[in-house]
DNA sequence: ACCCAGGCTATCC
DNA sequence: GGATAGCATGGG
């Protein structure tokens, strides 16, 4: 990836499987605004200004000077292509996959998957952002820039030290103490993501849905987004849509719909399931 | 006003 | 083991 030096701002060579704004619209991440073109997110203490012009990425990153840590999180590192020629195996993913041409999987952080992830159950995409948005600019830690204000994600431990009572007034409703219980369980060093990434995968989910609040699908979020575990398909409503409609399960359960997933695409049935999710949705609208 | 949303827990059989 | 009510909240 060749980068050229411009005022404070980087660019680089991006592959045609790259698409910055369907990628971050795929329902993966919570945490950005697209204004102008410009895509802005919030990573751990970093931030990412962004902005794509065909196969040009132009990076305003906060700090500067970290162009590794993004080409990583935007799994720009990763042959998409190698990976894509597998999943191509039937009529509806072929149309999934020419529909969300350039979505990736985001390598995000385990604790930002686990509260995102919670707050997802039963709720839509817009409002899980707003919920997302408030719990940061309420506990997170501001990051200043040149006069623009950035909030992080607050920390398991400061998340620990929330009442269920204050969590109810930002309107996450009777997930508050699924947050708690996660909040604490991270703080008190009970999971772990060095142990995690040393589990199996079924392990991992294991111990994952062991947190109050954190069942099959949402420990299967948190695998695929968080532990980059790409044979892992989460199915939401979405996806038993799909499932039912266009691939004939009769009913979709747990079981089948693995089955099904891991039939099909095998080691990449999650980011199958990326581009299915995405297509369905913008079906939709 | 109504149905729905990247579901989970508790409780039933 | 599998099926189902109840859940807080607000987007469309």
């Amino acid at each position: 990836m060749d980068q050229v030096k411009e005022t404070s701002t980087l660019a680089i060579h991006v592959p045609d499987s790259f698409d910055l704004i369907k990628t971050f619209d795929s329902g993966q991440n919570f945490r950005y605004t697209v204004e102008k073109g410009w895509l802005t997110v919030v990573v751990g203490e970093r931030v990412l200004k962004a902005k794509q012009e065909k196969n040009r990425l132009i990076f305003k990153a906060i700090p500067p000077e970290d162009l590794s840590f993004w080409t990583h999180y935007l799994s720009l590192d990763e042959d998409y292509d190698a990976y894509l020629k597998e999943l191509c195996t039937d009529t509806p993913m072929a149309r999934a996959l020419e529909k969300g041409k350039g979505i990736r999987i985001l390598k995000q952080p385990l604790w930002e998957m686990t509260v995102c992830f919670i707050l997802s159950q039963n709720n839509n995409i817009p409002r899980i952002k707003k919920l997302v948005d408030a719990l940061c600019t309420t506990y997170g830690v501001p990051i200043h820039h040149e006069g623009a204000v950035f909030y992080t994600l607050p920390t398991p431990e400061r998340l620990a030290a929330v009442s269920c009572e204050e969590l109810r007034l930002l309107g996450v409703g009777y997930r508050d103490r699924y947050l708690v219980d996660a909040a604490e369980r991270f703080a008190k060093g009970e999971i772990r993501e060095a142990s995690l990434k040393e589990m199996s995968t079924a392990e991992a989910r294991k111990m994952l849905m062991s947190i109050h609040g954190v069942g099959g699908k949402v420990a299967d979020c948190i695998l695929l987004f968080g532990l980059h575990r790409y044979e892992v398909c989460p199915h939401d409503v979405w996806i038993k849509r799909v499932f039912k409609e266009q691939y004939r399960l009769e009913t979709v359960t747990e079981k089948n719909g693995y089955a099904l997933a891991r039939e099909r695409w095998g080691d990449y049935a999650g980011l199958a399931q990326q581009f299915l999710f995405y297509t369905a949705r913008q079906q939709q609208k």
